[in-house]
DNA sequence: CTGCGATATGTTTTTGAGAACATATCAAGA
DNA sequence: TCTTGATATGTTCTCAAAAACATATCGCAG
């Protein structure tokens, strides 16, 4: 059974300039490299490649003026990788605006639900 | 020159269920829909290929109780396409969520964007 | 009744993102 | 010094989404 089936309603993506961007991805692989302090297990986690991963953090890391992420290898484990105070400034303050945008709009949100032929429940 | 950089710096896409979204694409097709008049019209404005187009519109009619385009082919000009009363409505209503959510989040998003190696400029 | 301009669809081709696979590298510890 | 586990990085493969191309249909206007 897939346990991971919390669909949020409603999925904010910021972008920046061009190209650089961060969204509800890169959010949770913050989130999830702070709990396991791996890249390599956080991808896992996500059902994601560490190839995939570690490059959505190499664009994270690039597009700030410090990077997000701190990673070393070899080392007691094999290595690893920690959040970085910047880091885990930038994911508060990604999700404090997840929250705010998604309150303040919650009638619109409403009114749109209705109109749906298939109204999915909330969460 | 293109002037069409008008780059926001939020980009929120509403996702009802497990596919059916509306998101920046589908709301400026449906405004260029209503200023032009024609699917394919509005879509070449957008450079995108009137199937693409069409086929937008069509999951978008899909996923509401009642469609959000209505067009017509033969008649005078060789057919169009008009917004619905709902179609007005939906769109009305994501532009309000967005600038409500942008409103709410301004806070955070300054702490963002002084993070930043390279500071867009807004709007 | 023919041509026009837009909708409506089907078929084929392209391409770009991610998966999958393959190594190389590092530093501690056994 | 050899093993280990994770980072670091290159190469190839796969596949689905979009583009490109091709028609068919419709209804006025002339």
């Amino acid at each position: 059974m897939d346990e991971n089936t919390k669909r949020p309603i409603l999925r904010i993506r910021i972008v920046f300039g061009d190209d650089g961007m961060i969204g509800p991805g890169k959010a949770e692989l913050l989130e999830r490299i702070d709990r396991c302090g791996s890249i390599a297990a956080a991808g896992r986690e996500m059902g994601m490649s560490y190839k995939r991963a570690w490059q959505l953090i190499g664009t994270l890391n690039a597009m700030f003026r410090e990077p997000l992420v701190d990673s070393t290898r070899g080392g007691p484990g094999g290595g690893g990788a920690v959040l970085t105070e910047v880091g885990r400034k930038v994911l508060e303050l990604y999700r404090a605006f997840e929250v705010d945008a998604a309150q303040a709009g919650t009638k619109h949100l409403d009114a749109l639900r209705v109109m749906l032929l298939d109204i999915p429940e909330e969460k």
